[in-house]
DNA sequence: GTGCGAACTTAGAAAATTTGCA
DNA sequence: TGCAAATTTTCTAAGTTCGCAC
């Protein structure tokens, strides 16, 4: 197996390793880190502390004041005093003033400056030459006005600027990727192919697929165009095929012009949502039916029949026996205590010991279904599509503002055990069914309002434009509020997503002096601007969740940066060479495990100390810190500003730096498209974005090595019958010779390449193993930084995003010119 | 200033669908 | 054609942030 690994200044990298990801109920934290388990990744891009932790070293060597000892804290940091505070205003009004003072920016810097002069940005330029930094005038500011914040155009027209975005034709591309990535690789030395979403082989053997869609027109992508069927492939003349291309450009264009360019619209006073909405309501799921006689529940052997509700909630807990969860003690023990609820006065008495119930009949029966399912004929597949097409038309759609827009999530979401992530105190617990009298429904008064389903009514029907959603309801475990609410390509989502890129291009336009001022007072007198002072410096560097208190033993114990706990964190004086290591480890959103060793500057290192002094296991690290204090403060310093918009701008940032660095017009577009997956890829390890390896990892990794194996058997057969070939030829004329000569070279030459591609396929899966790049591209990207690079670079942007990702950013697509920078 | 609920974004798993290959 | 793998879609849990009430 090849080895793929970037060309990478060996100065500044840092190692990040991930040890096996997990959803705490599936695998076991603590063993996971196994060699096996561990992705070692060393990354071009990668962190940027070791560098700051020396620049900040070195400020200190140039005679910085100290950092005041702990008695000296201790006494004075209640208070802040009043002229800090002063201080604190001003920098902020310098900050925006130089915001103001400031609309085009532009430097350039030297890897070498960079590190020095910037901070984060530049840290993150590791590798190549010189890199511009450009900041922009952006669309829109957000000013705090009263209550609100409100948009401002500014600059060029907002109108004018979206209006010269048009958008641009796209063609499919006709080319054979393939051999050129493999000539490419073959030709470029330097460049060791590496890691990435969808590299090599699995890119090449897309744009191959494409290529022959597009000249055949025989399969046509479902995303292109809606159905056509396997069986008619062969039977499709010229004429057919001619038309089919047609019929797919003319749905194209008609989608085109259907779209809503809410884009170009102006935007309403601050707060106002929509000023039309009407919906049908939402979708409730089946009825339960009770299971047929030869379905039997058995408790301790002899057979029960249990009372409808009591069986469907057997039911829940039947269908997931071949879950990890129903192994958990918490998991059986919150469902058999839900259950017992809902049991009648005399299953109560009988039913004692979940231990002694026999739900294997019940488990069959729903692995029938599935099968059956699985088993249907084409017709009843397409019966069911039909039918869900339909579902889908009904109450899948609203109108807003005189547009139809996609509903999110129309469904009601069906009853069951809940799965919550990680050691979820409260898994296993019944989640209740929904009825419509726990429903509220939002919509305009002057709109029809949805029915509730026969018999029934909603809870409440109300007209409130300042929110989103179109109705909402209570769920039973945690007792939070559940909303149905647009699709993400919606003007409402699209508006919103928009503004979260701008706030964060806003940060760059002041996040040098937000970074000189948390370097400051990391040598505050005061322990609580230490305290956010270490915290921000981790919200920037390391991209970490800003981490709100939680109600124990309500949730899993996950934690964020404010929230961290001193058993979170080990200093290392000296680690594997580097000096001033924190080693993180603990379990963040979703119960993911967050592990990584950072060298830090030496200031950071000592207030850690100071910090974690005199604490034991259990106790905050930052305990003078919460998530609401930092907003504020960060609010202070830009409108708008919060811990979550460090990690969309570091993000992003990181993307375009990336890009810049890794790719080359000349490469082919499989190279680009490799250059775009790591750069996505990059970014998704600063988030931490994992995921549980496939449950077929290990075997179709061992099906592609079998195929590695008698490919590598094939292509010494075929070298061999060459060698014999061309003794054959040599010295004759004999045609028939010459062309089995021929032949037996492309033999040879086919297998290398398919031997290649297997290799590069191989590598590929294995460091995608636990690596999710779906949600940096969904939610962190900006993506005109993907739109510009795209035209930049002659790539397709069918190639990056899918139509789904394309329908979301649809604004971004429009709106873009090649020029852009985030 | 603190706690709490509402509203929204972010997140990975699981299911469904499509695609590739023998 | 059927199976396996890859990709997309759906689902809903788990975060963040904000504003209001006390």
């Amino acid at each position: 197996m090849i080895r793929l690994i970037h060309v990478i200044e060996p100065t500044i990298k840092q190692r990040t390793t991930f040890s096996c990801n997990t959803l705490g109920q599936r695998s076991n934290l603590s063993s996971c880190s196994s060699e096996r388990h561990v992705a070692d990744l060393t990354w071009v891009f990668a962190p940027f502390c070791k560098a700051q932790s020396n620049m900040d070293d070195k400020a200190e060597d140039r005679g910085e004041t100290k950092s005041a000892s702990k008695s000296d804290l201790s006494g004075r940091d209640v208070l802040e005093s009043k002229n800090v505070q002063k201080d604190k205003r001003k920098a902020a009004e310098d900050c925006k003033r130089t915001e103001n003072e400031k609309p085009l920016k532009k430097a350039k810097a030297t890897k070498n400056e960079a590190s020095v002069t910037k901070m984060g940005e530049s840290e993150r330029t590791l590798v190549g030459d010189a890199v511009v930094l450009e900041v922009e005038d952006s669309d829109f500011k957000v000013v705090r006005k009263g209550k609100g914040r409100k948009r401002q155009a500014n600059g060029d027209s907002m109108m004018e600027k979206r209006k010269r975005g048009k958008k641009r034709q796209r063609e499919e591309e006709p080319l054979d990727e393939l051999s050129n990535f493999v000539e490419g690789l073959k030709k470029k030395k330097n460049v060791k192919i590496e890691e990435s979403g969808e590299t090599g082989f699995g890119l090449a053997k897309k744009r191959k697929m494409n290529m022959k869609t597009s000249e055949t027109g025989i399969k046509i992508k479902k995303e292109e165009n809606g159905e056509c069927p396997v069986s008619e492939k062969r039977k499709k003349t010229k004429e057919e095929r001619e038309a089919t291309r047609a019929l797919k450009i003319k749905k194209k264009e008609e989608e085109e012009q259907k779209r809503w360019r809410w884009w170009e619209e102006e935007r309403y006073e601050y707060g106002v949502k929509w000023k039309f909405l009407e919906h049908k309501g939402p979708l409730f799921p089946p009825e339960y039916q009770p299971l047929p006689d030869n379905v039997r529940f058995f408790y301790d052997g002899k057979q029960v029949k249990l009372s409808p509700a009591a069986e469907e909630v057997a039911l829940f807990f039947a269908q997931m026996l071949d879950h990890e969860y129903t192994t958990k003690d918490i998991f059986r023990n919150n469902f058999f205590k839900d259950w017992r609820k809902e049991m009648t006065l005399e299953e109560r008495q009988l039913i004692l010991d979940l231990d002694k119930c026999d739900f294997g009949e019940l488990l069959q029966m729903h692995k029938d279904k599935v099968e059956a399912r699985r088993n249907m004929t084409q017709e009843e597949k397409q019966a069911v599509k039909e039918a869900n097409q339909k579902i889908l038309e009904e109450f899948g759609y609203c109108v807003l503002d005189h547009h139809q827009e996609r509903i999110g999530n129309f469904k009601i979401e069906p009853p069951g055990l809940f799965r919550g992530r990680g050691d979820h105190p409260k898994q296993g617990m019944l989640k209740k069914r929904i009825q419509p009298e726990d429903i509220i429904i939002n919509c305009s008064k002057d709109s029809r309002i949805a029915e509730p389903p026969v018999g029934h009514q909603w809870k409440e029907v109300r007209h409130d434009n300042t929110v989103t959603w179109l109705a909402s309801w209570t769920e039973n475990v945690q007792g939070s509020i559940k909303y149905i609410m647009l699709n993400a390509n919606s003007k409402l989502k699209g508006e919103k997503d928009w503004e979260k890129y701008e706030v964060a291009r806003q940060l760059k336009t002041c996040v040098d002096k937000i970074r000189s001022e948390y370097q400051a007072d990391l040598k505050s007198k005061k322990m609580g601007i230490r305290q956010r002072a270490v915290a921000l410096y981790f919200i920037d560097k390391l991209a970490l969740r800003a981490g709100n208190e939680k109600e124990e033993g309500e949730t899993a114990d996950t934690v964020g940066c404010c929230s961290l706990r001193v058993e979170h964190i080990t200093l290392h004086d000296q680690l594997d060479g580097d000096k001033c290591v924190v080693e993180f480890d603990f379990l963040g959103k979703d119960s993911i495990r967050y592990y990584n060793k950072v060298p830090v500057s030496k200031k950071v290192f000592r207030n850690l100390k100071l910090f974690m002094e005199k604490k034991q296991e259990g106790d905050d690290l930052f305990d003078r810190l919460n998530t609401t204090g930092l907003n504020k403060h960060l609010s202070s310093l830009m409108p708008g500003l919060t811990a979550k918009v460090f990690r969309t701008y570091n993000a992003s940032v990181t993307l375009q730096q990336q890009l810049q660095e890794l790719s080359n017009m000349s490469d082919s577009l499989a190279e680009k498209l490799l250059s775009y997956n790591r750069a996505n890829r990059a970014v998704a390890i600063l988030c931490n974005h994992q995921r549980a390896p496939p449950k077929t990892f290990e075997q179709s990794m061992a099906n592609l090595q079998a195929k590695i194996n008698s490919r590598k058997e094939q292509l010494v057969l075929a070298k061999s019958e060459l060698k014999q070939a061309k003794r054959e030829a040599k010295g004759s004329a004999d045609s028939k010779l010459q062309a089995l000569l021929e032949k037996k070279k492309k033999a040879v030459q086919r297998c290398e390449e398919q031997l290649m591609r297997m290799e590069v396929q191989a590598t590929d899966r294995e460091e995608n193993k636990q690596i999710a790049l779906s949600t940096s591209k969904l939610n962190y990207l900006d993506p005109r930084i993907s739109v510009a690079w795209c035209k930049n670079m002659d790539m397709p942007l069918e190639k990056i995003y899918n139509k789904t990702q394309r329908d979301k950013f649809a604004w971004a697509i429009d709106m873009t010119e090649p020029d852009f920078k985030f």
